[in-house]
DNA sequence: GTCTATAACGTGATAGAC
DNA sequence: GTCTATCACGTTATAGAC
């Protein structure tokens, strides 16, 4: 039946998928050709653009990420700035990267789309139905700049001092700043001076 | 001496670099063709890249902010969060929006390393000397990182809630959390507006 | 001799014919 | 599914204008 074929087509589907992510982390987007891709899962050029439309949605669909970070934003919201820090920088080599040639690449509309969705709907959205205080919503949305920040320092403009940093400094300094964003209130630290 | 004909080539450097600043900022830098440039300009596409030596050369050479960032860091440490969160959300749609091409382009070689010193030299290493306590160098650069945060929600990602926040509402949340990093033991007496 | 213009090359993504 | 054509791009070779 159709069955049979449909198998065959998302394998074909899958390996250039896979083909498309290890390259696209590794030389970024336009460094990367459609022919490096196809070569690279065995297949003609062609069907790479036959079967996802373009070489932007065979970006975009080639990365999976979302539910991984989704899952560091879990736990107690007491400690999420130290948790978040650390989950960034233990990822730098590995599933940060794609987000570094997503950002470089967000200059096509397509990318530029679930870019944003990534970082607003992903991480601040996620948030802000558990914050409490004012302008929780604000709070969210600014958390998740932070967030973007350090990504940033690790994986886009490389800030070498940053990535070769010990890492606990790095959660010290960063997660607590990020901490004050979530938790205005609530201070982490000893000296508790609330007037 | 060499005057007559340095003015004139000059005066059509500049022209094209006036040209390419505008465009690259409106469009982005791969949107941008040489041809484009050329046409504002209203000068041949070949001497475009004849004067410059290549496109990623020119867009380098066409953003000049360095001088105008670098006096936002000025002034007092102790209200420095404050301040330069203010002149970020002030600039975001002058003078910023270029910031958000190079981070785009950043695949490139050549603009990868001007983002990397503009980031690292002009934020970072333009304070250290000025931070007092442990870890100066880091809290330098994470102090950058942050700022990139919030740079990239108003002009990489286009954070729409950021962007339309009351001004001061970002200046109190992302500003005290860049005080954080700046002077970890001072603790800003503004604390009652949160409680 | 330096600056400018024309025309062409190489390469990339993609659309259409087979 | 594969092959080939098309089109836009950055860039260069070459030769003319001052």
């Amino acid at each position: 039946m159709a069955a049979a074929h449909t198998d065959r087509s998302s394998a074909v589907k899958d390996s250039i998928r896979e083909s498309a992510r290890r390259l696209f982390t590794e030389r970024g987007f336009e460094a990367t050709g459609v022919r490096d891709i196809a070569a690279d899962a065995g297949v003609n050029p062609a069907i790479v653009i036959r079967h996802f439309g373009s070489k932007e949605r065979l970006f975009v669909l080639s990365i999976d990420a979302p539910a991984k970070w989704q899952a560091m934003l879990e736990g107690p919201l007491e400690t999420l700035g130290e948790r978040a820090t650390r989950a960034l920088l233990r990822n730098q080599r590995n599933g940060l990267p794609i987000w570094g040639a997503m950002v470089r690449a967000s200059g096509r509309a397509d990318i530029h789309e679930h870019l944003k969705r990534s970082v607003v709907a992903l991480f601040a959205e996620t948030l802000v139905d558990r914050l409490d205080g004012p302008d929780a919503e604000l709070r969210a949305h600014l958390f998740a700049a932070q967030l973007v920040g350090i990504m940033s320092a690790l994986v886009v403009y490389d800030d070498e001092f940053v990535m070769s940093a010990p890492v606990e400094s790095v959660v010290m300094y960063y997660g607590r700043s990020l901490q004050l964003t979530l938790t205005p209130n609530i201070d982490p630290g000893k000296r508790q001076d609330l007037t």
